[in-house]
DNA sequence: CGAAACAACTTGTATGCACAAGTAATAATT
DNA sequence: AATTATTACTTGTGCATACAAGTTGTTTCG
């Protein structure tokens, strides 16, 4: 064995402990960690290096801190910059069910993805599904996702936890998104998104061209969307 | 002097009185900050402070760190998920030239902003200035932008620094943009905007309204965009 | 001359300690 | 009983130190 030396961080390793913690749930959205005291105690360190392991999750997502109190498990995906679709009225409850309408298969790579793929994604075959997202029994995206098959396997659909492909990532195969390259398009919509969508042709459409970045080595997700944003616009915000 | 208890946070005043010298080019973009010794040199400190200061300043997106070499001073916007506009081929040299079609002037606030206005806004005369933005001597966006008179004086057009709002709020105001809430749609172009972009009314256009949170109290920037996405799709990227 | 070793810098990780500041439940006081 | 003070926790800030690890230029050696 010559690549993959493994610095011993010790607080990368009470990191990752945590994480893998609340990613299958042990911590709960909501819940508090355990004090920073424990955590030293547990690990036999002290607070400056269990502190830094904290700080990593922080800038992460996973966990917000309350001085006084303790640090909070938190719904990852707001922190994200992730695109977002929002309901009609803004306030309105509203129901999102997905509906796989490809199935997971391999094939090989369309040509639609405007990302330069890597020698690696090249060479490898390609994973690929598409899914409708319905808003209130109306169908509001059309999205397709590749990815390379030597990078991860195929994950057949009935195994999506709770019908979400990233939910299944993060707590079955422990895999985080990183970061994402986004484009955008607003073009009239083509006659197999308007049969999807239920709506007429040329009507203009929302086109998003997206590269997922993840915490696996040489994974990518690819995603190709087409959103109907006539009831249901896009939201997406940032905060440093 | 009630209100306004500033605790005195050492690494807090560092880390202010570095950023400073980053807005007004005291220390250049590319160039490398003074070393962690000597920077706890000038403020009789120790590293663990100073290191906490340029953490800070990491997270904001103006320095990244290169283990044996310095902190390096980087162009902030890349590190914020901004939308920008994308060459055509992706590859090819292209110019952006921003023309001022509504100088900046005291109006009321546009019921087209979809966001909340706080009481503080709404009670606010309100600054309104209108661009173009052109590539390629081709107008690809129009812009609309709205801010409390109340949070901010009226900047005269002239003022503008290489033509950028944003770039003179950094840079004369110290004023940096902290967080954004957006909302993206895909809809055909009115009568204004075609005329505006120099297009066929109906083209489908991206329709993006944002609000810009800032470094100063009480101070958002609210716009109003209308992309050509044609030739230019927009770009947009975000990295933990 | 070229390569290896070295020195002098940089940032990264870690220990150990001390006290400030915020939170929440309990005890003491009024 | 209601208010206030205390206490025991939590995270936040800061000091002093040590060594690891990466970068760069210089020196030494073959």
């Amino acid at each position: 064995m010559k690549g993959g030396k493994i610095k011993s961080r010790k607080y990368h390793t009470i990191q990752e402990y945590i994480r893998k913690r609340i990613q299958v749930g042990t911590y709960p959205v909501g819940s508090y960690l355990p004090s920073e005291n424990e955590i030293c105690g547990q690990f036999s360190t002290t607070r400056t290096t269990v502190r830094k392991a904290l700080d990593e999750l922080l800038k992460e997502g996973f966990i917000e801190k309350e001085q006084g109190k303790g640090s909070k498990v938190v719904e990852r995906r707001k922190s994200l910059g992730l695109l977002t679709v929002k309901g009609f009225s803004g306030s309105i409850d509203y129901e999102v069910r997905t509906i796989i309408t490809k199935g997971p298969k391999i094939t090989q790579w369309d040509p639609i993805i405007p990302f330069t793929l890597t020698e690696e994604e090249k060479k490898s075959d390609c994973v690929y599904f598409q899914r409708v997202r319905h808003i209130n029994d109306r169908p509001v995206v059309l999205e397709n996702n590749w990815y390379a098959n030597d990078a991860l396997q195929v994950i057949d659909s009935e195994e999506f936890i709770e019908g979400s492909f990233f939910k299944t990532l993060s707590q079955a195969y422990f895999i985080e998104v990183m970061g994402a390259e986004q484009e955008l398009r607003s073009i009239p919509a083509s006659q197999e998104v308007a049969k999807n969508l239920g709506i007429q042709q040329g009507i203009p459409i929302l086109h998003i061209s997206v590269r997922f970045h993840t915490s696996k080595q040489g994974l990518n997700l690819y995603g190709d969307l087409y959103c109907n944003t006539t009831d249901y616009p896009i939201r997406n915000s940032y905060f440093l």
